[in-house]
RNA sequence: GGGCGACUAGCUCAGUUGGUUAGAGCGUUCGCUUCACACGCGAAAGGUCACAGGUUCGAAUCCUGUGUCGCCCACCA
């Protein structure tokens, strides 16, 4: 493979110093605070984290090999949190390796408009200021959001470099980039003719704050006790706990192989005295009725619920809206209109008891509920006009692809979790009532619907929804490249790896396998790492309301970034949740420390030593110790076991390098013959060797001991790794 | 209702796919102003590996069951 070959930057010569004589900063305990920008900007400066400005002989080891990681999105709405700075770790750790084993490292940083998300943020934002998007002209609050977001966006880059993150800040994206927009909505128009997107009148998630339908996945299913009411329909009795969607309640349904109902035939209609006076019903019988549930008799409302919907359909039964958008019963409920549907009930209960019409009330009665999983209000099921995305061609590539060995889960088990899912998914609904977000392209005129980034015409007008976000960050990978053409995307996709929180598996992770199956044939990673919560110390899940949040930027201001990713990373098996304590933060910054009175000892012993000294059997042994480690630690990694090479790391340092070689080398370095030498010699190789290993984990504190080592030429970032590859 | 996972030292967790006396960090106890480091050094105590069976020469590790906790999915009104 041939690699471009961009000229190399010239390195300002101040920025790498090689000191004669110890720098007096080394006389003092390690400063991260006063160590870090610098160090940072050193390396943004340098152009390396773009893997085209590599130099040749650094590439020359892989043959110009590409690594791509792309970054998850962080949404562009608020503060980095902890979970953001794992991620930051982590991916670092797999780029920094990377990068000096030789290959072509490309991280791809960007930021999400985050559409649902963001605006439901500026929405509480709005009514702390006592304003209300519903009041607001929506090009206004556009123009409001976009620029809330963009400063968060500024913001949310600074704590990313913060955290030492070596990510190409020159491919960075954005969901909202007029480019990026334009693909979206491309592939929505080639879905449209693939048949895999259609527009249709169905059961939707509404939820009556937010006034926008949601996907499945955007709601939480909620044990609750509800009351379980029977009522006398005319001659049946019939079970609900939503009595105040009974209005327009005329069909009765019942199993036609109910031996009680015998008498009554699919279709027979009769009178009734209901809730605001007398109707006409029907008998519809239906498959879908579990006879043994309540008394095997229900009433349907096709507009409010999804089973009934259904029903309703296959009969080809009338539908109305008995509850508004807001949540509030319209016309046909007579006396309760405009009345809100959770003060509704009781009274509708009472006036139906009054009427001799109740015949029980079940109170122990469990019932699962829907939420909005952002504000917890009760999804109501309303049946409207959407976009959905037909689910079963694009699962079943997906599912083949995981079968077939093409992806897999770090950890293995996250496998079986993603292709129950899978196997389960239903027509994604990807229109969404907002503005904050990308335009869906799609045109109406006389009931009919296309899709097509110009108007068709004279007379179309343009859909006001906008898209899921996840459909356009489930295409992130083939964004982030470039898809469908350019170098880049020739090059650096598929990615690597795809590291990221185990809670967007279903949201993010297995939408970008479709999108990366159906566009491009080829799945977007081969390997998706996923890395779990990071909770409080006390196990239990960071949030606003329970005020236990810890801001990760807090930390590194205390104990340093490295310090920080050390924490985040040791123990912290895949896929399993971490208790974060501020305790083990501070035993990484005492870690950090350690490391550089190492280096301070060692450089204070070996001054002027002859590192070419010839050395004795026993530092021979040393050196190869440490080999073993480094090749040990480099399987560690590249096998996904961050967690216990920076163990092992920590071990070495600590406990051989510093308690047992410094300490037995007291009494040889004293000496000035051979042994003496060797051992300068070895203490400085060893070193050399140790700093590029730790780099990865504490980038920062490794960088700044590299730089002032005499022998040491360049950065420790782009210094080749040293251990053999142990997965070629 | 279905699925997934966890249970190992006081606490937080490892234990790399069965192999000597089960490990780390923090905490605890004792002793150290030892000239790299008190953000430190040396030592010590502390575990029926949730429970019950099974497979095996050998089990924290594999199998079966039980219990407790956590997470996810779910259109029985």
């Amino acid at each position: 493979m041939k690699f471009a070959s961009s000229p190399k930057r010239e390195i300002t010569p101040h920025l790498c110093y090689s000191p004669h004589i110890m720098d007096e900063k080394f006389l003092k305990p390690y400063d991260p605070k006063a160590t870090e920008p610098g160090i940072y900007a050193m390396w943004e400066e340098s152009g390396y984290f773009n893997p085209d400005n590599l130099p040749l002989e650094l590439l020359g080891q892989m043959d110009g090999k590409p690594y791509t990681i792309v970054m998850p999105p962080p949404n562009a709405n608020g503060d980095l949190h902890a979970g953001h700075a794992l991620f930051v770790a982590l991916q670092d750790i797999f780029i920094r390796m990377k990068r000096m084993q030789g290959y072509r490292a490309l991280w791809i940083p960007g930021a999400d408009h985050a559409g649902f998300e963001t605006q439901v943020v500026y929405e509480k934002k709005l009514e702390k200021e006592g304003r209300s998007r519903f009041q607001m002209d929506p090009k206004e609050l556009y123009e409001e959001i976009l620029a809330f977001t963009l400063a968060n966006k500024a913001t949310m880059e600074n704590q990313v470099r913060s955290l030492g993150a070596s990510c190409d800040w020159s491919r960075q994206k954005f969901t909202l980039d007029p480019d990026l927009v334009k693909k979206v909505q491309q592939t929505f128009v080639k879905m449209f003719n693939d048949k895999l997107v259609y527009r249709g009148a169905r059961t939707v998630n509404w939820c009556p704050k937010h006034q926008t339908s949601l996907s499945d996945i955007e709601t939480d299913s909620v044990e609750e006790s509800t009351p379980f009411y029977t009522f006398k329909y005319g001659p049946f009795e019939i079970g609900t706990v939503r009595p105040e969607t009974k209005f327009g309640d005329k069909y009765v349904v019942m199993h036609p192989d109910d031996a009680r109902y015998n008498e009554y035939k699919h279709g027979d209609t009769f009178e009734l005295e209901w809730i605001n006076g007398p109707i006409t019903a029907t008998v519809i019988k239906d498959n879908a009725i579990d006879m043994e549930f309540g008394t095997g008799v229900m009433t349907i409302t096709p507009w409010h619920s999804q089973v009934d919907f259904e029903i309703a359909k296959r009969h080809g039964l009338d539908m109305e809206q008995i509850i508004d958008w807001r949540g509030k019963l319209l016309p046909i409920a007579g006396e309760f209109e405009g009345v809100k549907i959770a003060e509704a009930r009781p009274k509708i209960v009472e006036k139906l008891k009054e009427k001799g019409l109740l015949v029980s009330v079940d109170d122990a009665y469990k019932n699962v509920v829907k939420k909005c999983y952002k504000c917890a209000t009760m999804i109501e099921p309303q049946v409207k006009d959407q976009w959905f995305v037909k689910m079963e061609q694009l699962r079943d590539m997906a599912v083949t692809a995981v079968n077939k060995g093409d992806v897999r889960f770090v950890p293995e088990h996250e496998e079986k979790v993603f292709r129950h899912w899978m196997e389960n998914a239903i027509d994604w609904n990807i229109s969404r009532q907002i503005i904050w977000g990308i335009p869906i392209p799609a045109w109406f005129k006389d009931g009919e619907a296309v899709a097509s980034l110009e108007s068709p015409g004279e007379g179309w007008t343009q859909d006001a929804d906008t898209f899921d976000t996840w459909f356009s960050s489930g295409q992130w990978p083939l964004l982030t490249t470039g898809y469908p053409d350019g170098d880049d995307f020739e090059t650096y996709y598929p990615t690597a790896v795809m590291e990221t929180g185990r809670d967007i598996l279903f949201f993010w992770v297995a939408r970008m396998i479709i999108f990366g199956l159906y566009l491009t044939d080829r799945v977007p990673f081969p390997t998706i790492y996923l890395h779990g919560m990071v909770n409080d110390a006390n196990g239990k899940k960071m949030s606003k309301s329970k005020g236990n949040v810890i801001n990760p930027l807090t930390l590194t201001e205390k104990y340093g970034t490295d310090a920080l990713r050390m924490a985040l990373v040791v123990g912290n098996t895949p896929g399993t949740d971490l208790s974060l304590r501020e305790d083990k933060v501070k035993g990484y910054k005492h870690f950090a420390n350690k490391l550089w009175n190492i280096a301070r000892f060692v450089l204070e012993t070996s001054e002027g030593a002859d590192l070419n000294a010839t050395k004795t059997e026993a530092d021979e042994i040393l050196i190869a110790e440490l080999s073993a480690l480094a090749k040990d630690v480099t399987n560690d990694i590249e096998n996904y076991r961050v967690y216990l090479a920076a163990e092992k790391l920590y071990h070495y340092t600590w406990h051989r390098l510093a308690d047992e070689l410094i300490e037995e080398s007291k009494p040889i370095l004293a000496g000035m013959d051979d042994a003496a030498a060797s051992r300068k010699a070895t203490l400085r190789q060893l070193l050399t060797t140790l700093l590029p290993l730790l780099h990865p984990f504490m980038p920062f504190v490794t960088e700044e001991i590299w730089q002032n080592m005499p022998e040491t030429t360049g950065f420790l970032m782009t210094t080749p790794w040293p251990a053999p590859h142990a997965n070629t």
